[in-house]
DNA sequence: TCAGTATTATACGCATACGTAATATACGCG
DNA sequence: CGCGTATATTACGTATGCGTATAATACTGA
């Protein structure tokens, strides 16, 4: 029946409640957690490779950008998963570590634009590579297959706490 | 054959490359991304229940003063996964908030005890009744094997990052 | 005993993210 | 045209986390 198949598939709150409070155990402090260590992981990848310059929270905004050059603040943001104000600090770090320069649109003259200095365009490659290798050293022992159920599975996580967002 | 099966387990790169720079295929800007969308949603929980001065951060602590109290700074730390640093702010806030306080221990004056206060511990069913909500409606969707599945993956990849750190 | 080392917690500076408020500019409608 | 609204960005305060340095205390071995 239809009923009992949605029953089974259906999410089993002992599979998710924190009540018996084994950190382990519970998705939140495993994600948050994992979060942390990842960005931990990427932070010593580019220390290594020379470009400590680079921060991981750089990384959402040069992939959008090394995308499409010259983009608003505002889609900059879009793009990364960041709000508007958050965009201004992270900026500002990005200018002084030389990788994107603001410039002005004489169209709107609200607007600023984002650009790639010549360096920010440079270590593209080699920024990737360490995201990758990163990637690979704290995915080690996940099989293929497993890390495209992960991904899967967090994207629909993603979906349901942005509707969060916006319902509230 | 042995190899053939570890190539066949092995990473794919493809399978985690953000070369083609998708954010949504990126494994690392999901979980920072999903991280901080279930916090975001924490807080929103707690807020909603009229306990804001309950934190998503709070709850590594707290779980384990639940489970045991009187626990050492660094204990409740190494439970929550934070550094000794880390810790201290932390029990300023939750000190102000008037959820914990700290003990000198005879036993060992360079100590500090942490404690709940009443309100900690009373307020214990209902923290844990909004972390399971609210995990039930960020995981809306995603099947009971799928959960287990998750918190398998993650529990692997929390292993990888903690080697990475202690090579380090 | 006491000199050297280890442990515990804190202090401080920085990075990263949010929300709210303020500022400057643009747009739409009468 | 000009007034009210909308948009783009910044400013400011707060929370959360890390690393390094420091202070106080404890331990250990000669």
């Amino acid at each position: 029946m239809a009923t009992e198949q949605a029953a089974k598939d259906a999410v089993n709150p002992a599979a998710v409640s924190c009540a018996d409070i084994d950190p382990g155990e519970c998705p939140y402090y495993l994600i948050t957690r994992v979060s942390l260590g990842a960005t931990a992981a990427m932070k010593r990848g580019f220390a290594e490779a020379g470009i400590g310059f680079v921060r991981p929270a750089y990384l959402g905004s040069l992939m959008s950008l090394w995308r499409e050059d010259g983009l608003r603040v505002i889609d900059l943001g879009r793009r990364a998963g960041l709000e508007p104000s958050t965009m201004t600090g992270l900026l500002d770090r990005m200018e002084r570590d030389g990788l994107v320069e603001r410039r002005p649109d004489p169209a709107d003259r609200r607007v600023l634009k984002i650009f790639l200095t010549e360096t920010g365009a440079r270590i593209r490659q080699t920024v990737i590579g360490i995201v990758d290798g990163t990637l690979l050293r704290v995915l080690s022992g996940v099989g293929r297959g497993e890390i495209d159920t992960l991904k899967e599975l967090l994207r629909k996580v993603l979906v349901n706490v942005r509707e969060e967002r916006v319902e509230g």
